[in-house]
DNA sequence: AAGTATCTCCAAAGCGCTTTGAATGACTTT
DNA sequence: AAAGTCATTCAAAGCGCTTTGGAGATACTT
């Protein structure tokens, strides 16, 4: 069913059909009922490749997901993420688009989907430090939403971030408060953004506090259960384990956890744990009591508010870049307590 | 950059620039040279959109991820099957095009996407018994490939699915071997057509042996950690609790484990654990031994397979439906042991 | 030297929509 | 009664590409 044949079908002019069913008001009530009503019926919706020619506006967003060999898996927030931004397009009438690249060819990719054309904006999604990529869309001119921060770009753009620094400063200082002062960091890969900001708030509240680091207690990993069992293991069994650990993520978290109740110790009493909770639709922290402490910022929203950010900008182009920083929550569960004494 | 101003900046005409950077015979290699050469040097890429309309294809793949009320959460899996199958399409040159819909206006959303005319195919994810989809897709005329089947759909269709029902008789078989008797089962949805697959093969696979089924062991939840873990406790305080448990995802195991641990005693010994293992990345099954004794079945790699099949299915319209199963793997961990003697 | 292939290349139509600029008719206004 | 207004409607151009149906050179036959 096409234009033209609709209208065909209702004698009137294709433009009128369009004007009628795209709310011009130069066309009457009347006939404008009787071109919807059709058009229900033989469930016209129109080319959408076409209307995109003609209009200038594809109605889709990129996601580009950057996949390599030292990051080959697709990260576990991603899945909730795309949930919040599908839910904010699919209202607003946009498609989401996503494209996996491998690391080396991310500027032609870039490139390409901006001559392309099919998006009308991008979400930049798992920023490294000094991230080549913001001046890239920067200079082609194409809106973009970063979802986290580059550090060390200094020209302006768009980003909506968790609190990293905040939240592992707070996370950090409730362990100290705790009478812990061997703490270890299991942290995501550092030269993700989120990820260096963490490690550096983590070490300046030690530093605060005239603890040394020790970088034996410092693991940057890519953040699954094994790795979360295996470092702690590790660390556990040093001359002098730390008596708490800091992780970036639950299902590291989970894997701590595991280690812990592997070398005969109990966590919130032996060993604390507290976590990064992206609080994602299939890993809840408990229910009632969450398990671990944690700082909580859900995934899910961040991609609400992304996709939202992204939109308004689109609608208006003339407004400079938009900022947005989410607050984490720092929820208590069982398995935080306080420093064991020494023997 | 546009074909023309490229053809201008050439002195060729649009036709033979098109032909040249299409690999079409009817251009010199001297011109085709010259033309690919200028259109890298200015980046130039067609716009997709006038290309779609000019050939009638989308070069795109729609995946549509049903959410609900019931089953509000995008399902853990998804994000491994989509890496999948983004890559297959990025290899392509397809781009894929998620859809987030609530079940309430599945067939309304359908219906649109195939009169927009934006994808080629579409993947159909999380079919149900009788799913209508099938039906709607076939009488729309839309190339699709279903990830797991729709029992009590009588028409031919495009499949790609695990052998659930084996998978889960060869897990039943296996503690029954092992002496367990009572065995309890921790399913995801059953109205999820690949959970009622899990739960008929498990019933037969006792039947045959002669254990009457338990209701009492039996449990139909989304596949959540705190699932596993309420549920299995629950299990845990009866009378005469299960002395083994099967579970339809890594995650709800690691509830089950939490709970087998609260409640004092120890997996492996006390009592089995058994799980399917879809294989994520963040999430693998222990490193050298795996944790879990689990049939194990890449959900990335179906997700490949899945989309070679639908873009072959494009291709190649005249081709009839196709089929593929794929067959998980048994393998042991530390999780499962002998049914321990009644005392 | 004319006829025929063979190479190259091009003008223009068409994909299905939106949008501009104009036409039509009914209704007021002077 | 002529002119002006307003509400409707339409024909046609244009979005950027592919593709059809030639056309002009050049080389090859006879």
């Amino acid at each position: 069913m096409s234009l033209k044949k609709l209208s065909e079908h209702l004698n009137l002019s294709q433009t009128t059909v369009s004007r009628a069913l795209n709310g011009y008001p130069e066309v009457s009530e009347k006939t404008r009922e009787r071109v919807q009503k059709a058009a229900q019926e033989l469930n016209y919706s129109p080319n959408a490749r076409a209307k995109g020619l003609a209009t200038g506006r594809a109605h889709a967003i990129g996601h580009v997901i950057p996949v390599s060999t030292q990051h080959e898996m697709v990260n576990p927030v991603f899945g909730d993420f795309i949930a919040g931004a599908g839910s904010t397009y699919s209202k607003a009438g946009y498609e989401m688009m996503i494209s996996l690249v491998d690391d080396q060819q991310q500027e032609k990719l870039y490139r390409d989907i901006c001559a392309r054309r099919n998006v009308d904006g991008i979400i930049v999604h798992g920023p490294t430090m000094n991230d080549p990529r913001i001046g890239l869309l920067t200079e082609l001119n194409m809106p973009f939403v970063v979802h986290g921060r580059a550090s060390n770009v200094d020209i302006p753009y768009s980003w909506l971030d968790t609190n990293n620094s905040r939240a592992f400063r707070r996370a950090t200082d409730f362990l100290l408060d705790l009478g812990h002062r061997r703490i270890a960091l299991l942290n995501g890969l550092e030269f993700m953004d989120y990820a260096f900001r963490r490690r550096e708030s983590y070490a300046s509240a030690l530093q605060k506090r005239g603890i040394a680091l020790d970088p034996a207690l410092m693991q940057s990993t890519e953040m699954t259960e094994i790795n979360g069992f295996l470092s702690a293991s590790e660390m556990l069994s040093m001359d002098v384990p730390p008596t708490a650990f800091l992780t970036s993520s639950m299902i590291t978290a989970i894997g701590v956890r595991r280690a812990i109740q592997a070398a005969g110790l109990e966590m919130g009493k032996d060993v604390s744990v507290i976590t990064h909770d992206d609080d994602l639709g299939y890993l809840k922290n408990g229910h009632d009591v969450p398990i671990f402490t944690a700082t909580r910022s859900s995934v899910r929203a961040a991609g609400v508010r992304a996709a939202e950010l992204l939109l308004r900008l689109i609608a208006n182009p003339t407004t400079g870049p938009q900022h947005e920083i989410i607050e984490a929550e720092l929820i208590i569960g069982t398995s935080t307590g306080p420093a064991p004494q020494r023997p």
